[in-house]
DNA sequence: GACTTAATATACCGATCGGTATATTATTAT
DNA sequence: ATAATAATATACCGATCGGTATATTAAGTC
């Protein structure tokens, strides 16, 4: 087995239950049975560990968005797959979501905050670029993506924050249901 | 001056910028000019002290709240008032908004997320009511009405964590486009 | 087999953590 | 005026914080 991979792992699990700067190194290093030479042998620091474990996580998300989105003249479909890769990633790999969460919304100067926010920002500019895209043949669209990027990540989040708190169960009819609301938003 | 409210005050400030474990109560007295017998004559502990913010200032938010939702058969009207005043509040202290949508978001263990829950849940409650009350004249709506105050609840926290990172102005027009794209995926 | 490097442990560092025992100074009530 | 209480400060507590110096073991490489 590997020694870092568990770090991650624990990591992920420790965060993602009480946050990021209540979990000290010291409770990390025992719920993974190091010790805290191994922590830092494969990560300079506690924000290197974070850092390690934001990377493997989101260039997993990452890979599914862009896969999703790339846009063949359909916004609509385009969409659904975009929304439906998002869900499927938050069921499939819930602790991580719960944590992304958590850093976006975390203040502003936190660790948390600063590090998930280029990932955030990647996920951003995937989206617009779909709605760039799609500008080209609806050029009602133009100049908007910025805003229709935002939008739709956030009604995204929305939604998987409802289903992480057990209130909702995020199918393949909420993926039609929520690009639908939101390109009703968009038209009218 | 009050060295309760300078504390709560300062607290607020701190807690919204770097977040709730982040910050040492050491530090809040320090900013406070006070020291830390006084912190603990006031509050009870660092706990306590965040506790007593949140009542403070969820206090003022569900005050207005409340005055915003009191139904009169127009469901529009109700929830464009509940929504402006929602982003009111979120102008007049932009710092507790962000507090708040950290500690909703925060971790489910995590001290910040359980000393919100239960104001979350009275936001929650309130607008509830609301489609409960519009489902007698809406039979359409029946039953769904914890949804809907979720879904709402969601949109408007979405948009005002747009409208904190300076990408977006929650003005009175926001308000009509929020409440119209909600209702258009209600009823369509 | 000898040498090097990666991977781990023991034991420790100063700093900060949340919290408090004790004493002193204002304020209030009688 | 005096007693009681509220509000503050100095100085300290053990525990934990993130991080490391040193030593040892395991795994390759020549």
């Amino acid at each position: 087995m590997d020694n870092r991979e568990i770090l991650l792992d624990v990591a992920l699990s420790l965060f993602s239950q009480r946050g990021y700067d209540a979990v000290g190194v010291q409770e990390v290093v025992e719920a993974a049975g190091v010790t805290k030479p191994t922590l830092y042998h494969y990560f300079d620091s506690k924000r290197g560990l974070l850092d390690a474990l934001v990377q493997r996580e989101e260039g997993y998300l990452l890979t599914k968005i862009l896969q999703a989105s790339i846009y063949q003249g359909d916004l609509v479909l385009t969409l659904e797959k975009i929304v439906s890769a998002f869900y499927q990633v938050s069921k499939d790999h819930p602790d991580f979501y719960r944590l992304q969460m958590a850093m976006i919304f975390a203040p502003p100067e936190s660790e948390a905050n600063q590090a998930i926010k280029p990932f955030i920002n990647q996920q951003k500019e995937i989206l617009e670029e779909v709605f760039i895209q799609a500008a080209k043949s609806h050029g009602n669209l133009t100049g908007r993506h910025q805003r229709y990027a935002a939008g739709l990540l956030g009604l995204i989040n929305a939604m998987i924050g409802i289903s992480l708190n057990g209130e909702l169960v995020l199918s393949e009819e909420m993926v039609y249901q929520s690009v639908h609301q939101f390109m009703h938003g968009i038209f009218s």
